[in-house]
DNA sequence: TCGTCGCGTGGAAACGTTTCCATGACGGAA
DNA sequence: TTCCGTCATGGAAACGTTTCCACGCGACGA
């Protein structure tokens, strides 16, 4: 294996002006710069990242955790995310949390141990001793569509009072007066936020404000059938529901079909907050809300890199667009 | 940041023997071992990633190269590989080629100046010039899905043959003659198998072998679509349909409705190899191929890690289970 | 002609680990 | 008592970089 020590004897130049040489860093005689590059080239030469990193105290790379990158939403987050970490020279290093906290600390120490430069975060719960100790030392920190209670970072998510405004105008437009809610999460900042606007919101629009239609989820398919099928079992008819996310909706198509069967099922309409391309091949039609993730990982990406130049990085809330399948 | 330097110092011992302790590595006396561990846990001591793999010549993190983590098939498998690994005490690093084959050579630059342990790759291509140095300095590869002419690695994919004669059989059971058939990418191993098997077994299994029901596509929904268009374009009346991957099959239905509107378009059988979830809501009825991509992850993981213990590796081919959706 | 300046250069030092080697203490056998 | 082996220990060396510092050399102005 080459080192740039190899590359200094074969070009005949020192160690300083090989290492000069190949990070362009200060001025270098024509000859020299040609013949260690030639050297480098000739012996296959990589540097060392490790080496490197150890002698420079960064690594240029950010680290990326993210609850589970199964999730569409976190998979385009995370692609769009390391397109834009590379166009800047940084490497992106993700890792799962499977909504699990344990984990999640586990990768932290991980991330830790390998002197990631900067961190974008998609909270599990609350913050962890791990969290807290990349916070002393002062990490650059980067929050993703969730908050985290008391800890004050810069939030790169959706903007879920707009996209769910776009919802209420919709089932307004639509006519709809009986919708059924499943919701998220409770404890987590979007569930939160999402029951909070559009519960408050319905008697604006003209939806019923009967809690019967109303359920908890847990952001998950398995909890939304769930929910879903307790709505049903409360005997009301709702003519549209609203998902408060992508695998919720999924989970209330299932408890559609599976207590209505599909001609009964097809007849309601479905909301989605999170939309899949594939909604345009379900039925029932699916209208969504689409939540731009490659918007929120390039932006993300910034902001980390804004708070590595020492700037402050400024939260973003990106808006969201509504994708009207109701008309077929 | 405390060092080891600092926690020897604390614990009132030697480097060495705090280096010892921690690591696990020598004997060590009870009494040195309980202060070195406690001067560790008050400093908040995290190891320098970095500088240990530099003096240990390894990094505990293993590679993982996919085309594009958005395709559900390559981030499951890439969820499974991390975990796999990570219970083995490795890292992964995932990068995205984004099926561009320059992309693919920059991630392999990066990936070998980190100097990981071990590589796990679906090639975009032919061997490009990176690769070619990662395998000179025996650093231990596995292919993922894809194989790459000239080169023999340890291969770890979907079993193709078997796949597709499930296919023949529920085509032949549900009794279709003039079934279609978009393939994927002719210079793709994989896309190679499945179209040999699946137009070879035509014949046996009571298909029309009439090649104006055939057309290759890209492995992308854009390019299915195109294809699946030019085979009805030729006045063809097919009766089902056969996508050669996910994304192929999301482009024939696309296809499909655009041309025929979506009431014609539900009366044609969509058969797909790779299985979504969504299928079940999908409507024409689509049966599917799965495709267990978590297996696939773990056993290249476990591939990798054999290689880097010395043993051999041997190749993977993960059996498929039909799913047949065409009951409803 | 001489001092000065700037530029390119070589090499030592440092980054934080792990590992090797030598040392001292201690216990048991002779 | 003496000798040897065992065991824990401290510290130096090494891993491959980057960066700082000092030096030599040519050009330029006085």
């Amino acid at each position: 294996m080459a080192t740039i020590k190899d590359v200094a004897a074969r070009a005949g130049v020192g160690l300083g002006t090989a290492s000069r040489v190949l990070n362009g860093s200060a001025q270098t005689s024509p000859s020299s710069r040609e013949r260690v590059l030639a050297a480098a080239a000739e012996l296959g030469y990589v540097a060392h990242g490790p080496a490197r990193a150890l002698r420079r105290t960064r690594t240029d790379a950010l680290g990326l955790l993210v609850s589970d990158i199964r999730n569409p939403f976190f998979s385009e987050l995370a692609h769009a995310a390391e397109q834009e970490a590379r166009a800047h020279g940084y490497a992106v290093l993700l890792a799962n949390a499977n909504e699990d906290e344990r984990q999640a600390d586990d990768v932290l120490r991980t991330f830790a141990s390998q002197r990631i430069d900067g961190l974008m975060l998609s909270p599990q719960g609350p913050a962890t001793p791990q969290l807290a100790s990349l916070l002393e030392r002062d990490v650059p920190i980067v929050l993703l569509n969730r908050r985290i209670e008391g800890v004050d970072l810069p939030f790169f998510g959706t903007d879920n009072e707009q996209g769910v405004g776009l919802v209420l105008e919709h089932l307004q437009r639509r006519g709809h007066r009986d919708v059924a809610y499943v919701g998220g999460t409770p404890t987590m900042s979007t569930g939160v936020e999402r029951a909070r606007t559009y519960l408050g919101g319905r008697a604006a629009h003209g939806i019923s404000t009967d809690d019967a239609f109303v359920e908890a989820g847990d952001f998950q398919t398995e909890g939304a059938a769930a929910a879903m099928l307790r709505i049903l079992d409360r005997g009301v008819q709702p003519t549209a529901v609203f998902g408060a996310n992508g695998a919720t909706t999924v989970g209330v198509l299932r408890a559609l079909r599976e207590r209505l069967g599909s001609d009964a099922a097809a007849a309601i309409e479905v909301v989605s907050f999170d939309d899949f391309d594939w909604f345009a091949y379900a039925s029932p039609a699916i209208t969504a809300v689409r939540n731009d993730a490659s918007a929120i990982g390039r932006a993300a990406v910034q902001g980390v890199l804004a708070l590595l130049r020492g700037e402050p990085a400024e939260s973003v809330r990106v808006a969201t667009t509504l994708i009207d399948r109701s008309g077929r």
